[in-house]
RNA sequence: GGAGAGAUGGCAGAGUGGUUGAAUGCACUGGUCUUGAAAACCAGCAUACCUGCAAGGGUAUCGGGGGUUCGAAUCCCCCUCUCUCCGCCA
């Protein structure tokens, strides 16, 4: 069951007030109405099953006496009728309260800001110092074509708008960079690296949350199969089904993974530059936790995100997503947003969330104590650790020189060969 | 892609139409015995859901879905996955 119908049915103003918060009308009295059907059919049916089972019995016993069973035959024949109709209408129940519920988001927390967008998220902190520049500032794209190291002519030939082609040092810098994440992941926040596939089936995309909703975002192969729009989804289902012994208990997954969006709603809207592309490559960080230690872990996840940029020299800021901001699977998020000096904005580089049971729920995933007993949903987290290409343009605006080259991070330095600058050649 | 074999409780492994939710062994838990332990013996040991204040009662589940039958782990069909062989391939 994707929510807890039981506790839903005796809470139904706080869910209300709950769903309130995402913009949802009420939904409650329908969802205890659905459930109040859904159990009625239930009974019936198994009133009728038990019935068939006992005077099935009864023939076998008759049976075996060598007796002749007609007249419980017939009676049988009567019942067949009512079982067809009662289970009939308990899987159409079954399938309305499933499907109303699939599509509702999580219940925000108590301390997430109220709103409906963008305008109404909390910063809550900002860490690093605006570069000043003596030069006229140039953004990613003139940057990157200046060094002859970033192509989106060419890869508008191969494939289309919202497609870039790297080279040489930037392809370089890249590939440098996700390792430098990967490596500060496991090594400072005790992830587990995967490298999980990036074709995935409706299941785990339903686990996830993206689907039944979301489907337009995402890209599907003739075979029908997704590409994943982030690491997340393989990550977090990799629990799925299963019940974890509280003792293994928080699990930590890292991955760097390409990430295919079809931005069917985004028609306009940074049609520009390596901003948003229907290919990018993403550090994904993913946690499994017990419920109460989830507010902790997305601190501890967040912050993870934080210090690499902070390690890169990048100025950011973090804000609270209000309840209206946040993605359907989330009941809190953090977003961090990096300076991008070509916008003279800060744009998204992460996203970190604490889905809470939500994606546990679809997943069915489950906890255990160490004798087995088996005690609730686990909770999980997910945030970029960090988009990639993302990070690649932020270097790129915060680190130009005046001559068109660009500084390398001196913590990045070691994963370039000691390279300093990226400059044309 | 072709041919074959398989999927049963934590594990191993019986079971081909009628008290089979499922033998047996191992593991695990409790007990007896013992100074203690081992051994031996006895008992217990799945999950989900419905119903009930509770005790309890009930339903479903032997990879998944559908079918045949009064009755299916057992028969039929479809699918998924695993293994072996062949082909192809990074």
């Amino acid at each position: 069951m994707m929510f807890d119908i039981k506790w839903i049915r005796n809470n139904q103003k706080k869910f209300d007030a709950a769903m309130e918060r995402r913009g949802i009308g009420p939904v409650a009295a329908n969802l205890a109405n659905l459930d109040d059907i859904r159990r009625n059919a239930k009974t019936k049916a198994q009133e009728i099953q038990t019935e068939r089972n006992a005077l099935s019995k009864e023939i076998g016993a008759i049976k075996l006496r060598g007796e002749d069973p007609s007249n419980i035959l017939s009676k049988v024949e009567a019942s067949k009728e009512a079982q067809v109709m009662a289970e009939s209408e308990l899987a159409e129940a079954e399938k309305d309260l499933e499907n109303y519920m699939a599509k509702l988001p999580n219940a925000p927390l108590d301390d997430v800001p109220s709103g409906i967008g963008e305008a109404d998220n909390v910063e809550i902190r900002r860490v690093g110092e605006l570069p000043c520049f003596d030069f006229d500032v140039k953004d990613h794209v003139q940057i990157g074509e200046a060094l002859g190291m970033m192509n989106f002519e060419i890869a508008a030939k191969l494939s289309g708008a919202r497609f870039v082609l790297l080279t040489d040092q930037l392809a370089f810098l890249e590939r440098a960079l996700a390792n430098f994440m990967i490596d500060h992941n496991v090594e400072k926040y005790d992830y587990t690296e995967v490298n999980p596939p990036a074709l995935v089936n409706d299941e785990t995309l339903f686990g996830t949350g993206q689907l039944p909703k979301f489907g337009d975002d995402l890209f599907r192969t003739e075979g029908g199969y997704w590409l994943i729009p982030t690491a997340e989804v393989p990550l977090t289902n990799m629990v799925s089904g299963s019940v974890i012994n509280e003792d293994l208990l928080p699990r930590r997954y890292t991955a760097m993974t390409w990430c295919f969006r079809s931005e069917a709603g985004a028609a306009g809207k940074d049609t520009r530059g390596m901003i948003r592309q229907h290919q990018f490559t993403k550090v994904e960080m993913v946690s499994i936790t017990l419920p109460n230690e989830s507010p902790g872990e997305l601190e501890r996840m967040t912050k993870s995100a934080e210090n690499i940029l902070f390690q890169l020299g990048l100025p950011f800021r973090t804000v609270t997503l209000c309840a209206g901001d946040m993605g359907a699977s989330a009941q809190k998020t953090y977003d961090i947003e990096v300076w991008l000096p070509g916008q003279n904005q800060y744009r998204e580089i992460s996203s970190c969330s604490d889905c809470g049971e939500y994606q546990a729920r679809r997943m069915n995933a489950r906890y255990c104590t160490k004798d087995g007993n088996i005690k609730g949903h686990v909770h999980t987290l997910n945030g970029s650790g960090l988009a990639v290409g993302r990070t690649l343009v932020a270097i790129l605006e915060n680190y130009q020189q005046s001559d068109g080259s660009v500084l390398i991070p001196t913590v990045l330095r070691p994963y370039m060969g000691g390279m300093e600058t990226i400059k044309r050649r």
